[in-house]
DNA sequence: GCCGCTTCTGGGAGCGCTCCCGACATCATC
DNA sequence: GATGATGTCGGGAGCGCTCCCAGAAGCGGC
């Protein structure tokens, strides 16, 4: 038995290569009832075109890399990954693109991007995600030529990137604890290194100073978005008396919740704890967390269909998009609704 | 400025276009002082072969797949495949193998993996986690011919797989228990689809009942390989007053050990609890973890060996590689040496 | 100095596909 | 009925590499 190839398809439907190769890649131009015959020998036989064939015919693969500069535990312990993941694993379907996902933590491993994947001419483009600010990872994909799309921040404004909005995302925070007569407000921030926290943190600053209850530096921690960061830093925080605490994602909440808890405090009585990204852990803690959601498995479905209008439309500028973020109240800064009534 | 091709190296070099592939790819049968010129120009130019050429002009991609058979949010919340992925991450690294992460959970990505993965011959091989006993994913693999091995169990004796030694394992908790006189020793299981988990269970058992111990069903509770699973299940076994509890994984162990906490049980003196792993967290939870040690990294290392091995050789028959399991024994189950003493 | 051997090198023939262009048929138009 | 436009189809020419084999070069032995 022959092998199956385009050919053989060709032949079995009694057309050209290039007859099927149209009505296989669903270009126009042959006529329905050829079409049918050609998709009925496909169906019959069960073929797939041959990758390796197709891209170098063609001049690109089909094949979409995620690189994620942070270490294969950390990635794989967060679940804001899980929902970054799921998006862009989702949109690649749907575009009939294959996902690679290319881990690289060491600094070997680092070396090897360039080389072994873009030169090599593998994925037609990257999805980079966790980039910090003047990353040399950035350069180096400019320079490469590959198409990228960055998941976050970046200050160069030729380079396409998706991102929440988190100026509203913080500023919405700040509004809704002035509202609830917070005086004495904390935060636990992110890595000053990573562009979404200090993002976060300015426009955090600013909406408090602009209500005119500028920020109290020693009031302001700065932790790794770990669970067990933020708890140590609530630790430093508690001597200071705050009556807010504002942490830069969920996972960080939760260990601020479990240090004020160790330490006898109220929630949110004595004091209020706000999050970041709205993800699993927030609606689950006890108490549930009032926290800014941010879409992010849209994050990344939008990512990749940012990446692949670069890669078919070079000549379309850069651009940057960013998707809303909205503030949901729940028990961790407003006590439940029944408190001091009757259930009805 | 011509294109960067095997072509235009061999040119530079003065040589043909053979004999620079021959220095590329690392075969002898050059003279020294001419490989030395084509690797010259190599490092001077940066020349990178082609994949897809590669690919379509030998049989191989040099592209390994791993296929985990997980919903995104599972993979991504759990320090196994963390562990798991960082050692074929590595391995791969080591034999200049490319590794791509292919994720499906629903099940239209499902059908997506025969036909847009195997058929399309994109990668050499598979490496497959967390398939469950009778799974139709590891018939359908074996029908497609694609070399591929198993991380976990398979009753299919020609198909390689690598493995903790999970009956070991479980041996050496009972015995620990006993040793410390434990009666009432209770299992928080995985789901007993999962091999590993019944593997545990059934040499559980067996050891249990050597030692004229046999387990009391009631005292076995079925979870789900996570923390609340376990914190649910935990609740469960309470009322039954169990002296030991032996978690199937740490991440569930945890959970244990929190629903044991909040119901005032003392650790290890009134509870002993074990887990199965020995991740990161269980040295780190309090009381530190005393566990089944196995070496997750170094099983996905050998995974991709094996693999690599049924690539290359297919004539060599299937094999089972089981890793060596130990006990590490901490806190959770024998009081710290300085209970009663003086520290000195 | 010639033969036969080993060691090294070069060129041809694909791998399976896409893309381009020319051939052909069909139909409307004058 | 000749002409051109329009719509379909087929074949050739690669994409950049690996593999195979033939041929060149170098060497010792007679």
């Amino acid at each position: 038995m022959p092998k199956l190839t385009l050919e053989r398809v060709a032949e079995l439907a009694g057309v050209s290569r290039s007859t099927a190769s149209r009505v296989i890649n669903g270009q126009d131009g042959v006529r329905p009832e050829i079409r049918r015959r050609v998709l009925d020998v496909v169906e019959l036989t069960g073929f797939v075109p041959h990758a390796a064939a197709r891209s170098l015919a063609g001049q690109h693969s089909r094949i979409l890399g995620l690189a994620i500069r942070q270490t294969t535990e950390q990635v794989f312990s967060d679940p804001y990954f899980a929902a970054l993941v799921q998006g862009i694993s989702g949109a690649c379907n749907d575009h009939d693109q294959t996902l690679s996902l290319f881990l690289f933590q060491s600094a070997a491993e680092h070396e090897h991007l360039p080389a072994r994947v873009l030169r090599t001419k593998l994925v037609d483009g990257l999805v980079v995600t966790a980039t910090f600010s003047d990353d040399p990872l950035v350069w180096q994909l400019t320079e490469s030529g590959i198409p990228f799309v960055i998941v976050g921040e970046v200050s160069n404004p030729h380079i396409s990137s998706v991102d929440a909005d988190n100026q509203n995302g913080a500023a919405l925070v700040a509004e809704h604890l002035l509202s609830l007569g917070r005086t004495r407000i904390a935060t636990v921030t992110g890595p000053m290194r990573s562009a979404a926290a200090s993002t976060r943190r300015m426009a955090f600053e600013r909406a408090l100073a602009v209500a005119g209850q500028p920020m109290d530096p020693e009031l302001v921690v700065e932790a790794d978005f770990t669970e067990d960061g933020a708890y140590a830093a609530t630790q430093q925080l508690l001597v200071r008396a705050p009556d807010a605490i504002f942490a830069f994602s969920d996972r960080m909440a939760v260990g601020v919740l479990r240090a004020l808890q160790e330490a006898g405090r109220r929630i949110p009585e004595d004091v209020a704890v706000i999050g970041f990204d709205d993800l699993p852990p927030a609606a689950d803690s006890r108490p549930p967390l009032t926290t800014v959601r941010q879409e992010v498995e849209q994050t990344g479905s939008v990512a990749v269909e940012l990446l692949l209008e670069r890669i078919r439309s070079p000549e379309i500028p850069a651009r940057r998009i960013e998707l809303p973020t909205r503030l949901v109240v729940r028990a961790s800064s407003v006590a439940s609704q029944q408190v001091g009534g009757q259930p009805s």
